[in-house]
DNA sequence: ATAACATATTGACAATTGTCGATATGTTAT
DNA sequence: ATAACATATCGACAATTGTCAATATGTTAT
């Protein structure tokens, strides 16, 4: 039992998972500017800082973004290496579309 | 009031919505390697029929899939301009890391 | 007309998700 | 040491989601 194609798509799922949300959507686009830290996210969000928090480590998890800590302050940025296994996943699924 | 941003956000967010599920993935790659009708979605599928109506309703309505209604079948494809915006957004969300 | 088939819709349910306030942990400055 | 700050975690809650069985709608074949 157990079909592995499923597993694998639901591993792959999370990806877009992450990017189901509009206020994580948000979050990307700001990265996308600049390296920041949570506190510089919570004051260009309508959201509570624990919402922030729980958000940041689902696209963590995702692979969407790395933190760089320094002292106190993580310091946000997307990660290259997750959205290249993004974009990859894409181009699979839709290969016979081509790049058009 | 209303952050526009966001609900621009949130709107898009339905399209990463939709590719965040397994047996949805399973059913575009499917669909990549051709045209294919519920029933035939359905023999490949370990879901129920009502399951796979509602998923087929989602990637409809995320701009990710046509049905060409002939007779009593739905021949399901993917949609090359959903696809489109899907890796517009992407693209656009990840300007800073290039295309590599 | 009737039966068989393909798909959609409905109602129910458990599981997951997004949010918050409160609290905990760890760091810097006083 | 203490206070202030940045982030993470916890517990709670309503809302959304994925699934199913049952039923409805529409189409083809008999």
């Amino acid at each position: 039992m157990g079909n592995l194609e499923l597993d694998e798509n639901i591993e792959i799922s999370k990806i877009f998972k992450a990017l189901g949300d509009g206020n994580r959507l948000s979050i990307l686009r700001l990265l996308d500017k600049g390296e920041l830290c949570g506190c510089q996210l919570l004051a260009k969000l309508e959201i509570g800082q624990s919402t922030l928090s729980h958000h940041m480590k689902i696209l963590g998890e995702a692979g969407l973004i790395n933190c760089n800590k320094v002292g106190k302050w993580c310091n946000y940025s997307l990660n290259q290496s997750g959205w290249k296994r993004a974009k990859s996943e894409i181009m699979k699924i839709t290969k016979s579309l081509g790049d058009e």
